[in-house]
DNA sequence: GATTTGAGAAACCGATTGGTTGCATATATA
DNA sequence: TATATATGCAACCAATCGGTTTCTCAAATC
């Protein structure tokens, strides 16, 4: 059970539900709508996703309203970070070496 | 053999594979060294890094240097841009709300 | 109260994953 | 030239993954 949020975020059906439920809160019956497999497997995404905190659900009588955790996204850009350094650095290089070629 | 930058990132020693040549380029031993599997197994993820261009070899006699694409991260970045939107709407609307209570 | 509806849990299945061992090949080095 | 070294590839294996079907349960609706 390695429940890690890079490892939730692999499955492009689970980044479409992200992408989806970021707009608004859904039930798991209107996002399996969405997509070409049964409920049950959406709702095995749904409890990948919410065991590691990428969702929230919200219980409104009988249905579920799933949302997303918008601040658990930051982890992934924080590990980005480290390498954001790196291109940004080789970007002002390439920039520089254009405004020497132009002298 | 679904090779996307999401699912090459997924893996924990991958992603230790890629802070470690972001530093610098090393050869496929060198990089075994630091983790507690063989050599071989260290290969296979180097392929499949290199599979989805986030890797690039350079030849050099009998050993191989393996150094970052790190444009190549930028895809992952690019995704994240939709959700750093919302995010950051919901630090100003946070901020706003600090500001009206200060009133 | 009986029935329909929304949702999760369990059991199962084939494909994929990450690892191993063993082998092949090319380049250095003695 | 013979040997050591660096690397990749193939075959195999247990574990995990993503999916399905079936079932249960609780809430809404008739």
């Amino acid at each position: 059970m390695r429940r890690d949020i890079f490892q939730a975020v692999a499955d492009p059906t689970r980044r479409a539900i992200i992408g989806l439920i970021a707009l608004q809160a859904m039930t798991p019956n209107a996002i399996a709508e969405n997509f070409n497999t049964t409920r049950q497997a959406v709702s095995k995404h749904l409890r990948i996703l919410t065991e590691c905190e990428l969702l929230k659900q919200e219980q409104r009588g009988r249905e579920i309203y799933y949302s997303l955790e918008v601040e658990k996204m930051k982890e992934i850009d924080k590990w980005l970070e480290q390498f954001r350094e790196i291109w940004e650095t080789k970007f002002k290089q390439l920039d520089n070496l254009l405004i020497n070629i132009k002298k």
